[in-house]
Formats: C-alpha cells, structure tokens, sequence
DNA sequence: TGAATGGTTTGATTTGCATCAAGTCTTCTA
DNA sequence: TAGAAGACTTGATGCAAATCAAACCATTCA
C-alpha cells in the first residue's frame, strides 16, 4: 500500500486511535484498491479472507438463495462489510459488489484478528463497529415487518433528504432497482409507489426527488427514530 | 446473588473463559433471577442499564410501531439479548418479555463495558456472542426476503426437529401466535401453511408435529445453510 | 364440573404486491 | 448519429397473504 494514502485511511473511524506501531503493521498487510462499477467483490459462502472498508464509492450486499436474489444493504464511506465473519473467522454471508466505482481498503482477517487481541483501542472501534452493524440490520428488520411498501420508501426519501442537507431536493444515490430490491419491492412496485406519494408532494425526475409537502409526507410516513435514526 | 449459583453461571459461554477476579466482580454486582411467564423485562426506546442472559426459560423480542407489532426473536438458554445497546449504552430497539417462567443473569451495563476493558478473554467472548447475534439477524432477514411463508415454516420445522434430535417428532417451542408472528405471518395464516405442508408428510397436534415424509418435505424447503444453520 | 376465557382453525372476502407484457425513456456503442 | 440495449413506467391479471368473522378446541377458574 502506498504511503500517500496513509492520510486517508488513518481517518477513518475504525483506525484513528490505533496505536501507531499496530496502524503501521495492519497497514503492511492491507491493500487500498480501486475497483469498476458492477464488480462482484465477494461470493456468499466463500470463507472471510479479508475485511472490507469503503473509503470511496458504494457496494450493494445481496443474497441469493434457490434462484432468488435480494438486496440487504448498500454500504457507503466510511462503512465496513462482512465484520462478524471476519471476526469469527466463518462463511460470508452475503456476496457483494460494487454500485459504481468504488475505492476499497482490504485487510486481511488473520491481522485484523490479530490486531484486535493486541489494541484495547482497534478492539474498542471493532466493537462499535460491529455493534452499530447488528442494530442496523435490526432496524432494517422492522422496517419490513412493521411498515408497507409506500411506508418504508417515504421513510427512506425523508432520511436521504435528510443526509443531504434537508433541502427538499435529494439525489436517489443509486438505481432503482438497487432501491426496491433494498426495500423489498419489485422494480414495478416501487415505481407504483412512487405514484402513490405524488399526492403527498414527492417530485421524482429520474434519479432526483423533490419532497415539496414535507408535513403531509411525514404523517404518511410516520417516522420513528429508533428505525430510522442510523447514528444510535 | 447467591454463591450456589455461581457454578451454573460460571459454565455460560461467556463467562468461562474469564479470569476469576474479573468474574467475581461482574457476579458481585449481577442478579440472577426468575421472572413469571408473560412478563415484559424491558421497553423498546429505554436506556439499557443491563445485559441479559437467558438461563433457563424461553424470552421473546418484540418491536411495536405506529399500531403494529412483530415478534423479532425468540431467545432460548444461554443466548443474551440487547448486547449491542449495552456496549454502546444506547437505547434499547426491542422490547422483551418472557413466554414462559425463566431464569434469567441480569450484569449492569457499567460493569459489562469495565470488564471488556480489563479482560481479554472476556472481550474475545463478547465479541464472538455479538458476532454470533449480528449473523443471526442477517439469516432472519435473509429468510424473509427470500421464501415465502410456507417455505419459511417447513424450515423452521426442520431446524427444530434437527435441534430436538432428528427423530421426526418434534415439540413446538411456544405458542402458535408467536411462532407466526416471528415467522412474518398472522395466526391464520400460520394455521393455512400447516395445512399447506399436509401432503408433504407434516402432521399437527396442538404443540406437537410429525414430519412423517422428510424427502419431500427438503424438497419443498430446499434447506440453505446460509440461512437455516445457526451454528457458525 | 360447568362456564368463561383464550388459542386455534376454518371460511369468505379484500388487499397489497408480484408477475407478465408492452410501451417509453435513457444510455451506450459501432 | 442511428440502432441496440438497458432502465423504468404503465396496464392487466393473478396470487399470496391479511383481514374479518364465526366455529371449534383447549385451558383456566370459581
């Protein structure tokens, strides 16, 4: 790994209290790449050889079991995927690939382990990571089980608009297959969906949403924070 | 708490390995106490003052919003609940109530993140158990977004008998409206899929079921590790 | 032990959403 | 730049599952 990008993944969350010497030897080892769109990264079933950080871009995890296929996730800097594997040394379960071009850290899961027994600190961040992991796959689970279809994309424009400023205007930040496969819909139905929420103000011209009535969408949508909220 | 317990809490998987000063503190401050069934432990949105570990008795997860309510797991010994909140001291995303008598380790919070600070074992245990519930929740999210309702119950018929010793016979573990409800279906339906799984060998009386034609129950279910295996 | 209560099953109907198909729009490529 | 390919929308139809209601069964209680 060149030295240049040291200054940029040293930011990142999971490493900046590392000490200096454990940052360097897991630095060794790791590889910062930058990978194409549509680029299959890993295969579910496949044993964990490293752990994944997205420094740039964004990568879909997807499963697939008896010919079907369902997005689980879309992850976005400065996120990991496939941790609990890694740090249980098991399968992956889930594959994944990127949704653009995307810049990636890899690290190997033996160092990562390794890391983790020597650094209170790299323990500490791996903990919170893994921890922030698990409460949103289990936000993400009652967002299916507890909402409809239209419920669960009104959430979900209200929080992109949200991540990007509050402004009204948002930028769907990828297709909408990708986003009605990551609700749980079909391509078909979340366009229908969209439609549905015309009478609420929402404004949709390809990838842009304009969310003109922001009272009447959120009576629609009913928000609550411990779904939504992704900080906590 | 009582010093008669302390060998049955001592032989929990995540306490075995730690040192004995350091599990002598963690129990100086713990309760091990048993609650009556239908009991409600902790409320979705509260602060987690501790960490809970199921010793005996069976412990339902459930979250409610805007009306609606979905069972989200079951915990069964010696599985914790709410780790993540109490490693991040965050609120709690489900609430918790017994469906049986149990028996369950109540470690405050406080006490939990001290000892992961100070007890290398401790945190390697810690970790594995958070690990171990991430994954869990990944396989449940995976099983409602790649089955149908009834595909879903013959695996979970499977699962148990394979955990109640593969002898065909099985003893559902609670009630009919929690197992549908965990399933992501309504009582009614639940009462539907039995009938659906009829022809494939499946006989229902009360808790009790006969899987009397494995062959082609497998081949309606079609079985994924990935998904159905809880082990690793 | 009979009545009350709660859990479950069954039937009828409705609803949310998937599937299939075709049309329209956008992007890519030779 | 025109044609091809892919993404998305729209329409029609079908289906899985929810909802509503009533009947039946099992358990609890006085």
């Amino acid at each position: 790994m060149r030295s240049t990008d040291l200054p940029q993944v040293r930011e990142l969350q999971l490493f900046e209290t590392t000490s200096g010497p454990n940052f360097e030897e897991l630095m060794q080892a790791a590889y910062l790449q930058t990978f194409p769109a549509q680029l299959t990264l890993i295969h579910e079933g496949d044993p964990a050889d490293f752990l994944y950080v997205v420094v740039e871009g964004k990568v879909e995890l997807f499963a697939s079991s008896n010919g079907r296929e369902a997005t689980m996730a879309v992850v976005q800097p400065f996120g990991t995927f496939i941790l609990a594997a890694v740090l249980k040394d098991a399968v992956y379960l889930m594959s994944a690939r990127t949704t653009e071009r995307s810049k990636l850290l890899l690290v190997p899961s033996e160092d990562i382990r390794k890391a983790f027994e020597k650094d209170d600190a790299f323990a500490r961040a791996i903990v919170g990571e893994l921890a922030s992991c698990y409460r949103g796959v289990v936000k993400d689970q009652k967002d299916i089980k507890l909402r409809t279809s239209v419920e669960r994309l009104a959430n979900r424009l209200i929080r992109y608009d949200k991540d990007q400023g509050k402004t009204g205007s948002l930028e769907l930040p990828y297709d909408k297959r990708t986003l009605a496969s990551l609700l749980g819909m079909t391509p078909e139905n979340l366009s229908r969906a969209f439609n549905t929420l015309k009478p609420y103000g929402v404004e949709v011209e390809g990838s842009k949403v304009h969310l003109n009535d922001m009272k009447s969408l959120l009576i629609l949508a009913k928000p609550n924070h411990l779904i939504d909220d992704r900080k906590t």
